[in-house]
RNA sequence: GCCGGGAUGGCGGAAUUGGUAGACGCAGCGGACUCAAAAUCCGCCGCUGGAAACAGUGUGGGGGUUCGACUCCCCCUCCCGGCACCA
C-alpha cells in the first residue's frame, strides 16, 4: 500500500470503478422499499458555488446511507436551464443562450462528477430540451382546457431592467427577486394559472407534512393568507345609476362605526369620480407611480382625497363619504374598505389628518376612551363589545359578526366570506430563453391551442437576444404559422413561461424521463413522492408552493396519484465566510479575499487582528457574511478539489456544522479535516499482518483492546442515532473518535483493530466515499464497499463489569464511584455513603435523601 | 408591529432530551524530531485564586420549580430570518 495519501489517485479510480459498473443506476424494484433523494437541481449559471457542494454533500450522504441500509435509491439531476443569466450572457458576449447554457451544463456537468456523488445519470434531463418542455406545454393546454390556466388583462409587476412581467412571489419589498430593481406597475395581457382554486388545500394540508421545517411551513401559510371575514355592500347612485362598492372587513363588529369608505387608485370608482376632475385624476396619478415603487410602503405617509361620491350605510342609510386613499391596495380583497377611525389604527391616523368623525362603537369597561390618541386596546378583538350600535350592542366579536352577516344577507347586501392573500400565478414572461406558451393568434378565430400533436412548439436556439424586446417577434419562421382551426395565415404567442414552470415538476420527470410519449408513467407511482427533499431556505415559497400546486394539478388531471411532492424537507444553511476590507481617506471601499489575509492571535489565541500578507499592514474585518463577489469573500470549490481532494471538501461540508445551520468557512478547518484523512491513511498503512501487529500493538498500546473495543461501539451507537436525525457533524466526531481509539489501542491488525476499521469504514464511506472504497478493497475487508451492511453496536462490545458513577453530595459534583455494572440500588447507596469523598463532603451529617440513577450518578443530600 | 429561530471557551460547535457542561475539531502554548523550516508525533488548554493539591465560579441577564437546570416555567436584553398599509 502506497505510503502518502494522494487522494486525486483513488478519487479518480474510485469514480471510473462507480461509472464503468453503473454503480449508480436505479432500476424499480418492488420488493426493496424505496428511498428517492432529490437536491434541488442548479441553475447552469457557469460553475459550481460552495452553496451547491453543500446541497449535494447533504443529500449524496443521505443517498449512499440509505443504500446501505437496504433501500432502493434514487438519486436523479438535472438543469433548471432557462433563464435570464443566459440572455444577459448573450447580450454582453453575443453568445446565443441555449450555446452558453449548454457549456455551462458541460462543465459543471464535469464538477459534480469530480465530487463522486452517487448519481443516476441515466435519468438527466435539462429544462431547455423540447423533449422536456413538451410537457409542460402539454399540460398548460390542459390547464386550459380545465379553466385552470385563462387569460387576463390586469395590473402587473413590470421589472424595468429584465423588461419582464414578475409574478407576486417574485417581488421583494417592491423589488425585483432577481435584480434589485424597483418594480413597476404596468396593465399587460398575460396568462395565469389558478393556484387560488387550491389555496384551501394548499393551507390545510401543511399540517400533514410533519418532515417540513416549522418555519417553511409558517412562512406558506402565511403567503396564503387565509382570512375570515364579511364582504359586503354600501349602494349608491351614479349618473342615474344603480352601483354597489364592495369592501371586505374582518371586524364587521364595528360597521356602525363607519365614517368613511376608502378605495384604492385603480379602484372603478375613483377613476369613474376623476373624470371632470383634475386634482382628483392628478392624486390617482401619483398613487399609481409611487406607490409600488417605494419600498418603504409601510412607513408612507397615509394619503387620500375625497371624490364627491357618497354612499349609503347598508344598515343604516346613512351617507357615507367615499375616499381615495394610497393605503388601500387593490390587489387584496375588493380594493375598497369600510373606515372605522376609531377602531382602526391606519383609519385613525387617516381621519385625524383629514378631520373626520371618529365614532366609538366598541368599549371594555374601565378603558377610558380619548380621540387624542391611539390606544392600542381600539383594536382590541377579544375583550371588546359593541356600544352605540342599536340592537347589537352588547355583543362580542364573534356574535356581533354572526348577526350583522345575517342582517345583510336579509338585505343581499353581503354575507360571511373568507379572503386569500394569495393571488393566481402569471406565467407570462415577455423574455426570449424560455418555454413558448403553445396559442395561436388568428385573425378569425382568435387565440387558438396548438393541437397536442403539434408540440412541441420548439424555440429557436440560434437568436442572441439584443436588449431591444424579445427576438422571437423578429423571428418570421417562428411567428408565421397556420391557424390550427382554420388553416388560414395567424401568429404564435411570443411569451414564454415564467421559470418557476419548468421546475414544478422536474421531479416527477426523472421518474420516467425516457419516455418521449407520455409526460409521467407508471414508474412514477413507484418512485414518487420525494423521501427526502434538500435545497435552499430562498425557496421556501416560489418553488416549494409552485410544485405543490403543480402536484394537484396533475393528480386531478389524473396523472398522479399522490397529493404531495415532498415528504420530507431539509433546508440546508448557506455557506458563509468573514469578509476583510480596507477604506482609504478617499475613495471607494476595497475588499480582500480572506485567502489573502493573514490572522494574528496573542499567546491565549485570542485574536488580536489581521493583515494582508501581501504587505503586511492591517485589514479591517467586516464580519461574517453570504459568499459574494461584491465582498470577495468567495472560495472556488474547484480550487478546493484540485488541492484537497473531494473527500476533504465534503468531510469539512459535514462537520463544520449540522445540515440546517449556516456555515462559517474556514481555511484552518479544511486543514483540519485533511489532516484527519491523511491520519486515517497512514494508520491503515501501517495496519500490517497480524503475526507482527500483535506485538507491536502490546507494545504501543496506551489504552487496553477492551476499553479501545468499549469507546468504538459507544461512538458507533452514537453516529447512528446522529445519522438518523441527520446531525453529520456529530458523525463526524464519531468518526474521529474511533479512529483515537484505535490509535491509542496500538497499531497493527489484531481483533479490535480490525472488527474497529472496518466499522470506520463504513461508518465514513457515506461521507468520504472514495478514500473508503479504496481502503476497504487494499485491506481485503471484501469487494466493495457500497454493498458492505451498514455497521451496528454491539450489546457484548458495550457491557461493562465496572461502571463509575459521579458522585454528588448536595447536588455538587464531588467524585466517582466504581461499582459492579450489576449493582442493586441499595448496594450503590453503601458504597456511596461508605466513600471516602461522602465522608468528607458531608461533615459528620446524616444522609436525608440519597438520588441514584442507574449507569449514571448519585447524589447524597444532607 | 406580527410570526419563527437563536444566544454555550479565543473560534466552529457537542451534551442520546432533567443527571460529570465544553465531546470532536480549529486556533494558541510547551516539548520531541530537524542544521533549519514544513510535515508528523507527544503534552497542556473555560475563568479567578494557588507552586500544587485544591477551592470558588461558569451556558445572554434576573427570578422560580427540582436532590439536581444549557435543558422546564415566568420576566427582561440582544442577535438572525420571514411577513407586513391584508382591511
Amino acid at each position: 500500500m502506497q505510503e502518502k495519501y494522494a487522494p486525486a489517485d483513488i478519487e479518480q479510480a474510485a469514480q471510473r470503478r462507480w461509472e464503468d459498473s453503473a454503480a449508480f443506476r436505479a432500476v424499480e424494484d418492488p420488493a426493496k422499499p424505496k428511498y428517492y433523494c432529490l437536491s434541488m437541481f442548479p441553475y447552469p449559471s457557469g460553475k459550481l458555488h460552495m452553496g451547491h457542494v453543500r446541497n449535494y454533500t447533504i443529500g449524496d450522504v443521505l443517498t449512499r446511507y440509505h443504500r446501505m441500509r437496504g433501500f432502493n435509491v434514487l438519486q436523479p439531476m438535472g438543469w433548471d436551464a432557462f433563464g435570464l443569466p443566459a440572455e444577459n450572457a448573450a447580450m454582453a458576449n453575443g453568445v446565443p443562450p441555449a450555446q452558453w447554457t449548454y457549456d455551462n451544463i458541460a462543465y459543471m456537468k464535469k464538477q459534480l462528477k469530480s465530487l463522486g456523488f452517487a448519481i443516476d445519470w441515466g435519468r438527466e434531463l435539462a429544462t431547455c430540451r423540447p423533449e422536456y418542455y413538451k410537457w409542460n406545454q402539454w399540460l398548460f393546454l390542459r390547464m386550459l382546457e380545465k379553466g385552470l390556466a385563462y387569460k387576463k388583462t390586469q395590473v402587473v409587476n413590470w421589472d424595468p431592467v429584465d423588461q419582464t412581467v414578475l409574478a407576486n412571489e417574485q417581488v421583494i419589498d417592491g423589488r425585483g427577486w432577481r435584480t434589485g430593481a424597483a418594480v413597476e406597475k404596468r396593465e399587460i395581457p398575460g396568462y395565469y394559472l389558478a393556484i387560488t382554486q387550491y389555496a384551501d388545500e394548499l393551507l390545510g394540508a401543511l399540517d400533514r407534512l410533519p418532515g417540513w421545517p416549522e418555519r417553511v411551513k409558517t412562512m406558506q401559510a402565511n403567503w396564503i393568507g387565509k382570512s375570515h371575514g364579511v364582504r359586503f355592500a354600501f349602494p349608491y347612485e351614479l349618473d342615474g345609476r344603480r352601483e354597489k362598492l364592495w369592501v371586505f372587513t374582518t371586524r364587521a363588529d364595528t360597521i356602525m362605526g363607519v365614517t368613511f369608505c376608502a378605495v384604492a387608485a385603480e379602484h372603478p370608482l375613483a377613476s369613474t369620480a376623476a373624470r371632470g376632475n383634475p386634482a382628483l385624476a392628478a392624486f390617482i396619478e401619483e398613487c399609481k407611480q409611487g406607490s409600488v415603487m417605494e419600498a418603504d410602503m409601510a412607513t408612507m405617509e397615509k394619503k387620500g382625497m375625497p371624490t364627491g361620491v357618497f354612499v349609503s350605510h347598508p344598515l343604516t342609510g346613512e351617507k357615507i363619504e367615499v375616499w381615495v386613499g394610497n393605503y388601500v391596495l387593490m390587489g387584496y380583497g375588493e380594493g375598497a374598505v369600510m373606515a372605522v377611525p376609531a377602531h382602526d389604527e391606519r383609519d385613525f391616523g387617516f381621519a385625524k389628518k383629514y378631520g373626520l368623525p371618529i365614532k366609538q362603537v366598541i368599549d371594555i369597561p374601565g378603558q377610558p376612551f380619548s380621540l387624542d390618541a391611539w390606544q392600542e386596546w381600539y383594536a382590541d378583538k377579544e375583550n371588546g363589545r359593541c356600544v352605540h350600535s342599536g340592537k347589537y350592542d352588547g355583543l362580542g366579536l364573534a356574535a356581533a359578526v354572526d348577526a350583522i352577516a345575517a342582517d345583510l344577507q336579509a338585505k343581499d347586501l353581503g354575507g360571511k366570506q373568507v379572503t386569500w392573500r394569495l393571488r393566481d400565478w402569471g406565467i407570462s414572461r415577455q423574455r426570449y430563453w424560455g418555454c413558448p406558451i403553445p396559442l395561436i393568434h388568428c385573425e378569425r378565430c382568435g387565440t387558438v391551442p396548438v393541437p397536442d400533436d403539434q408540440l412541441p412548439v420548439a424555440l429557436p436556439e440560434d437568436c442572441v437576444p439584443d436588449g431591444a424586446g424579445n427576438p422571437l417577434n423578429k423571428r418570421e419562421d417562428f411567428l408565421n404559422c397556420a391557424c390550427p382551426k382554420c388553416g388560414g395565415a395567424a401568429r404564435r404567442e411570443t411569451d414564454t413561461m415564467d421559470t418557476f414552470v419548468d421546475s414544478s415538476w422536474y421531479y416527477s420527470r426523472y421518474a420516467s424521463a425516457d419516455n418521449h410519449r407520455a409526460m409521467v408513467d407508471a414508474r412514477v407511482k413507484y418512485w414518487l413522492p420525494v423521501d427526502q427533499y434538500i435545497g435552499g431556505i430562498e425557496h421556501a415559497i416560489l418553488h416549494l408552493l409552485y410544485s405543490r400546486f403543480w402536484t394537484k394539478a396533475m393528480r386531478d388531471l389524473g396523472l398522479v396519484d399522490f397529493d404531495e411532492p415532498f415528504s420530507r424537507l431539509l433546508t440546508q444553511g448557506m455557506v458563509l465566510n468573514e469578509t476583510f476590507f480596507r477604506k482609504p481617506a478617499a475613495g471607494r471601499i476595497r475588499y480582500y479575499n480572506p485567502a489573502d489575509v493573514e490572522l494574528k492571535f496573542d499567546d491565549k489565541g485570542n485574536r488580536i487582528g489581521a493583515v494582508l500578507k501581501e504587505d503586511g499592514e492591517p485589514v479591517e474585518s467586516g464580519g461574517i457574511g453570504t459568499m459574494s463577489k461584491s465582498k470577495n469573500n468567495g472560495v472556488d470549490p474547484q480550487a478546493l478539489i484540485e488541492r484537497y481532494g473531494a473527500d476533504t471538501a465534503r468531510f469539512f461540508m459535514m462537520f463544520a456544522s449540522p445540515p440546517e445551520q449556516t456555515l462559517e468557512w474556514s481555511d484552518s478547518g479544511v486543514e483540519g479535516s485533511y489532516r484527519f484523512l491523511k491520519r486515517l491513511w497512514s494508520y491503515c498503512a501501517r495496519f500490517g499482518p497480524s503475526a507482527v501487529a500483535e506485538a507491536s500493538a502490546k507494545e504501543s498500546a496506551k489504552e487496553s483492546p477492551k476499553a479501545a473495543r468499549f469507546e468504538i461501539h459507544a461512538a458507533l451507537k452514537q453516529a447512528n442515532y446522529d445519522f438518523a436525525r441527520f446531525q453529520f457533524n456529530t458523525v463526524a466526531s464519531a468518526a474521529m473518535k474511533i479512529l483515537n481509539a484505535l490509535e491509542r489501542c496500538g497499531g497493527g491488525r489484531h481483533a479490535v483493530s480490525e472488527e474497529g476499521l472496518s466499522i470506520l469504514l463504513r461508518l465514513l464511506s457515506p461521507i468520504t466515499p472514495h478514500i473508503c472504497d479504496h481502503l476497504w478493497r487494499e485491506l481485503g475487508f471484501g469487494d466493495d464497499i457500497l454493498h458492505a451492511p451498514w455497521p451496528e453496536p454491539l450489546e457484548a462490545a458495550l457491557a461493562q463489569d465496572e461502571v463509575e458513577l459521579v458522585l454528588q453530595v448536595n447536588g455538587k459534583l464531588r467524585g466517582a464511584v466504581k461499582v459492579p455494572a450489576d449493582a442493586a440500588k441499595k448496594h450503590i447507596e453503601a458504597a456511596a455513603l461508605a466513600s471516602e469523598i461522602a465522608l468528607k463532603y458531608m461533615e459528620g451529617k446524616a444522609a436525608k435523601k440519597v438520588v441514584v440513577v442507574p449507569g449514571r450518578l448519585v447524589n447524597i443530600v444532607v
